[in-house]
Parts: structure tokens; sequence; C-alpha cells
DNA sequence: CGAGGAGTTGACGTTGGTCAATAAATGTGG
DNA sequence: CCACATTTATTGACCAACGTCAACTCCTCG
């Protein structure tokens, strides 16, 4: 196996303040994984043995009912860390990960969690930092969907992608993975053929582009007025 | 200001692991605050200035949107711990809270947050767990608001409060707080129309017996299945 | 080139929201 | 303590948003 480079990991958000020393030790405790599209990073209910930090790819976290209805709860980008079920002192995975596509990830025995926030206080406090923002981000969630309509939860769904995973393109701001009607249906709570009907609806009108796994903000400011429910 | 007892919180989950000694050192710096029903012990988006626990009574968590319309996250109960914005690196809080009953809490500066998680690092883990615990309901709600339909949302919501803040009564497990049909709408994303038509019905089939502003859940076994979806 | 996955689109029905009127319970001021 | 205002709840009539069902097309991959 060999060493992992501190330029890996060093400039993220969650190691900020961290000595290069630091990061070293972090990394010496670390395995790299890829895990291949569709491939999941964990699963649900499956006993917390490590949290993980995503290097490349995305990944895409999802709850399943016991009826086997799927909910997509966030997509992680690069640089993110997931899985982090020991911070919040959880020993299995309230949901599963899957890689939308190839993926590099780093991965650390759980038990080491505690060590880590004992010795580096700093990542401790960032770490709680990203939760709480998570915690914020689930509740806008709920909010938006107790009070809006199906095409603002998508716009709103799409506007988020757009910003968190978005590339600028002649098109406007391309969401840069594969992601399906399907897929928005799961973040929103609709079905894929509401998604079909609003996204070709919008196209007409200029809003976005789409096509086969691939979509396209092209007027982010209008998707926005439509998102707050400003009729135009 | 009269001298706070250890006994008000000795025994919280919370506290957990403290000696005698911590818990009277974490007293000496709280204050104990009445609040009138309907009065707010913190307000969104106001500068996070204290973190509380409530000693006596029930507080809704309540989120307003930029149009005014309002979503009830949680309710919070005695011993719980509350605006702890500080532990996710906020400084304004996310949500509202507004006594239901006239209530009693304890306050402490934000600023000790940081303190009091060095000096009693299982005050910390505590703190975290229940982090962890609230992230996880509010992802389940995500889920049931996503998947359900409004009879199931309003089921499962009403034995919610019935598990949490219920108390047996000759009628059943009444809910021991006044809650209004709009304030289950505003739990459930639904009217309180809706609501109504609903209690009415569970009424009629014997499974709730409601009035103003109180509601009993008479057989929540009953109920329970309704919640999950199976037709009885 | 064939199969399976992804997307589109029309027809239709249901859930649950909107509007409106009324009733019942509670609080308030004289 | 009563009259009146306010809040809470009920119920009916209506209808729109959106889910369901079904058929069909178009990619893409093997």
């Amino acid at each position: 196996m060999s060493r992992l480079d501190r330029s890996l990991i060093a400039g993220l958000p969650v190691f900020e303040g961290l000595s290069a020393d630091d990061l070293d030790r972090m990394l010496a405790a670390a395995r790299s994984v890829r895990v291949a599209k569709e491939e999941a990073v964990f699963e649900q209910d499956a006993a917390a043995e490590a949290f993980f930090l995503l290097l490349d790819g995305r990944v895409r976290v999802v709850k399943t009912t016991p009826d086997g209805q799927q909910v997509i709860v966030r997509y992680i980008v690069p640089g993110e860390l997931m899985g982090i079920a020991q911070a919040l002192g959880r020993d299995t995975y309230p949901a599963s990960a899957i890689a939308v596509v190839d993926c590099v990830v780093l991965a650390w025995p759980g038990r080491l969690w505690a060590e880590f926030a004992a010795a580096y206080p700093t990542f401790g406090t960032n770490t709680y930092k990203i939760v709480g923002t998570r915690l914020a981000d689930v509740q806008t969630q709920v909010v938006e969907m107790a009070t809006e309509q199906v095409e603002q939860r998508v716009a709103h769904a799409l506007l988020r992608l757009a910003r968190q995973s978005g590339r600028k393109t002649a098109d406007g701001i391309l969401i840069d993975f594969p992601i399906s009607r399907q897929d928005i249906a799961e973040m929103t709570g609709t079905t894929l053929h509401t998604v079909s009907r609003l996204l070709t609806a919008w196209e007409e009108k200029g809003l976005v582009k789409s096509g086969r796994q691939q979509v396209s903000v092209v007027e982010p400011h209008r998707l926005l007025l439509l998102a707050e429910g400003r009729r135009d």
C-alpha cells in the first residue's frame, strides 16, 4: 500500500487548523479505497465500523423504507465526510451511501473517531460544525416538503445540485454527474413522471436543458423565481 | 436569586456520568427563567446568546418561512436541551422555541458551551448523542413526508406525541398539553381541515378521543396499523 | 442487433387543498 | 354574571395538483 500524500486533504474545511504533522498522522491511519459506480460505500443498518472522506467522485446517501421505497437524503461531493456515525454516538449507519460514479474514498476505523477528536480538537469542532449544517439542511428540507408544491421542490432541488455540483458550460450550469428523473423524484418526494413533465415544460421555457441522465440549469435566476413560488 | 438544587438535573440523560460537584458547578453558572404560555424562549434568526434546558412545561420548536407559513419541527419535554446552537458552530437559532404552557427553563450563556464540553467530556459526548438522535429523527421525518399519505403522517405524529408526552387516563393515552388541529397540521404538512376530518373519522372508529385543544389515543395498536399503511 | 434502462406523453382518478358557512367553546369588559 | 368578540372546530361543495396506468420511443451497452 502506497503512502498517502498530505496534499490530498490539506486545505479541506474539515482539516482547517491542523498542522502538517497532524495531517500525516491521520493519514497514516487511513486506507484509501476505490468504489465502483453503483457500489455501496456503506449500507443502511450495518454496523458502523468506519467513517469516510470522499476524495473523488460523487456519492448519494439513500434511505430505504421497510416497504422498499427510496429517498435520496443528500449527495456527497469530494472533500466531505460521510458515515460519521461514531461522532453522533450511533453504532449503525442510518442510510446507505452509493457511489454515483467510480469513487475514491479514505476510510478510518470507527474507534479512531474519539481519539482524533481528543487529539485534534479543531477537527472535532470542524466536524460538529458540519453536522450542524447538515441538521439545518435537513430541517429546511422538512419545511420545504411541508409547505411547497412539487414544482417548487423540484426547482429547489435542481438549484441546490447546481450550486453544490455544477460545472459551467455553454448550455448553462451542468449538474456534473449522471442523474435520472427517478433520482430527482426520490429527492423531492414525487414520481419520475411528474419530474419528466416539469423538465419538459421548463425546457420549452428555456429554463433548463436536459437529456438522458443529465440536467443543466440554463437560467438559474428564473428557476429561482419559480422555486420561490412567484409565478412568471 | 435562590440557589439551584442539584436534584433538578441529576438523573437526566444529558448529565449522566457527571459528579455531584460537576453538576453544582454547572448549576452555579445557570439562571432559571420562567416563560409564560405562548412566549418565546428564543427566536428564529436571533443571535444565539444562550442555550437552555427545559425543567418544566412543554415547548414547541417552530420554523417560519419567508412568506409566514409555520412548521412545527418538534416538541421539547422536560429534561431536554434546546437552543444548543453553539454546539454546532452556529451563531443564530435556526427556529423559534415557544412555551406551549407556562414553563421553567435553565439558561446558560452560550460562550460557556465550549468550556463545559472541555471540562466535562461526558457532557459533550452525551449532547452529541442527542444531536445524533435529532438528526436521525428529522431524516425520518423527511422520509415520511416523501413517501406517506397525509393520513399516515398524522397517525405517526399522534403516536410520537403520545409516546413522548402521553399520560395514561381512562380514555387512553392523553397528549398532556394543549394541541390544536392547526398544530397537528403544522407538524405534518397538511391543513387543519384535513386533520379535523381525520380525527372525526378516527373517533367514529374508536381509535382516538379528541376535543378542543386535546387529543387522546385510545387504540395505539390500531392507529399504528393505519400509520404503517395497512388498511384495516 | 437485441434487450433493458431511461424518458415521454396521454387519459384518468383520487387525495387532499380551498372556499365558505356554521357551531361550539373560551375569554373579556361592562 | 351576562353580552359580545375571538378562537377553535366541524362540515359540505368543489376542484386542482399530482399520482397511477399504459403505451410507446429512444438510447446505450453488451
